[in-house]
DNA sequence: TTGAAAGCGCTAACAA
DNA sequence: TTGTTAGCGCTTTCAA
């Protein structure tokens, strides 16, 4: 049948009036079975699929969410929103995806549109933690989580990974390798992983008396390209790091990368940790080490922790959960100094 | 200002009726510049944003499309979504992105959704080529752009790659670099992409007089893991292939994986050509020959196509468009009889 | 240049 | 168990 037939169509072909055929469409009961079949029939027949917008200006929600990434080629975000998807079309809501390319005005935009259309709640990785541009949202009384970043200047649910955690653990396994120069190359530090990434970096360091080098320092953007040049900048020290925490995948495979093109030995003439898994880190020799996120479980936390906000409006004080990422120690960071110094003792704080 | 401030409220308080305020917001001008701006600041002060579902009932169109990709974690779709945003922002639209996971029960669910928020148009690489549930949006007059698989029982716009081709080319090349015992790790043959690389394969082998042989046929699913269990079934072989052909990237990055596992060395006792780029291509040794696609510029076209049915709902016929990919040559497909037949010159058809 | 008013398709309160 | 009806917030004639 042809389509775009309404409820009044349904209606006249079943011989009731719309409001029967809503009480069915909305399985609210109280129809008489064979009025019901009747009904169901002419929908069929019709084709008739109930237009969402005529619904949502009765009932007000519209049982969708919407979800904003950063950078939907950054592998990380993609498994994130799988969690988020999963469990979303478990409870019977919708989530509509879109990504900023780390575009505060584009973030903006989707935000807008977000709003026009009336979504129950949003889950962002925002491209601007400042979060002054979420304050429209939270007015609209939408409730929002935040992902993977935190926003500076109201409260919001927050689900993060305990980055601080995960990077001091992985500079920490270097130093007790018997690296005493550790290079790093951060994320931005306007982001929350990028500066609690350097953070734990720091910490350990200064727990193992170990002093920050400047320059041993490299300003990267999260990005490939920036890790290649950290790569490079490193290399071209005078005194070169003996090892190399890289803040997250795509620094770390620019950072392989370039490693690669320099001919610096992976694993021999420089000790490697990451943070995130990557695919290249089992094919590469010897083996990547990285610290190992839990993206869907990150994912899916976000979504109950939203849905919860959604039926229950009162207002429960902010929460934030920190999920620990995981150690993955395979082959590429190397012990310093096998003859002097075999683990590290001498260095235990 | 508290929020949910209707075109009332702006009228209201810009002492105008909504009917001019609608104009303003519509920029459609016809309305004294005074007034269009008190009646901005009406706006800008209740924090006033428009009611998309309320527009929705009243001029039809939505500006938004659906887009409908089968496996998230695929970095395939990210980049072709990517190409959809962008084109689609361009124009104003705004894109509803949602992933199947390959399941045409779901894929059915989010089409339903689609048609319910009256979405202008869909771009979809279907999980069921067969397309009956396709019908229905298109019934309700919604244009449909099919990527990277075809959709079977109507006509719809399509956009591919030419995988054929690019299959031959891929084979073509390791004949010609002397292989005769080529496998292939074909995908889902109910796929266009399966089916089409299968087609190239065969045809290769044909027009170099080389006999299909059931043993080098194995069937994937374009999952990892079914690459990985595709080289470890040749490997158990009594007579090995020379050379493997992979369908796509997940499958090459497990097929790659079994080969570690199974150091069965590649290049040197087994040659590869891979359908799709992949991270890890670059970083092994020898660096992975492949066949890459142009996902962006499928994305882009995708969105063009779809635009121009939405402006123009003439029934213009089906179109169908076959991107060239690209074969990059690395290295890891090396000469099979280095002093015999230096280039394969006596197997030229 | 502006305003009044008729719906768009639906839900839900109230009536029967 | 079913029907009538009043909006939801907006766009868009038509009139002024």
């Amino acid at each position: 049948m042809e389509g775009k037939a309404n409820i009044q169509d349904v209606a006249k072909r079943a011989n009731v009036s719309i409001a029967t055929v809503s009480r069915v469409i909305n399985n609210q009961g109280g129809v008489r079975k064979q009025t019901e079949e009747r009904i169901l029939k002419a929908i069929k027949d019709l084709g008739y699929i109930r237009n969402a917008a005529a619904r949502t200006m009765k009932s007000k929600d519209t049982k969708t969410i919407g979800v904003i990434v950063p950078d939907i080629n950054n592998p990380f975000f993609p498994s994130v929103m799988a969690g988020i998807e999963q469990k979303a079309r478990e409870k019977g809501y919708f989530a509509i995806l879109s990504s900023t390319n780390e575009s505060p005005v584009v973030e903006q935009e989707i935000l807008k549109n977000f709003i026009e259309r009336g979504v129950d709640g949003v889950i962002i990785t925002t491209a601007n933690e400042n979060g002054d541009h979420l304050k429209q949202v939270h007015e609209q009384g939408i409730p929002i989580i935040a992902v993977d970043r935190s926003i500076q200047y109201y409260d919001v649910d927050t689900v993060l990974v305990d980055n601080v955690k995960g990077s001091y653990q992985a500079v920490q396994h270097m130093i007790l390798q018997g690296h005493e120069k550790i290079a790093i190359i951060c994320g931005p530090q306007n982001t929350t992983p990028g500066r609690e990434r350097f953070i734990g970096y720091k910490k350990a360091l200064e727990d193992y008396n170990l002093k920050l080098d400047e320059r041993y320092i490299f300003q990267g953007d999260f990005g490939e390209r920036s890790g290649y040049q950290g790569a490079h900048q490193l290399y071209s020290l005078e005194e070169r790091p003996t090892a190399i925490f890289s803040s997250n995948n795509l620094m770390t495979i620019g950072c392989v990368k370039a490693m690669g093109d320099l001919d610096w030995k992976l694993g021999e003439e420089i000790s490697f940790f990451g943070f995130d898994d990557v695919d290249i880190a089992t094919f590469l020799n010897p083996k990547l080490s990285v610290v190992s996120r839990p993206m869907h479980a990150l994912g899916e936390l976000a979504f109950q922790l939203l849905h919860e906000r959604i039926q229950f409006k009162d207002p429960v004080p902010k929460r934030e959960y920190k999920l620990s990422p995981e150690l993955i120690i395979r082959e590429s960071c190397r012990l310093r100094y096998p003859n002097n110094s075999p683990d590290g003792q001498s260095l235990k704080k």
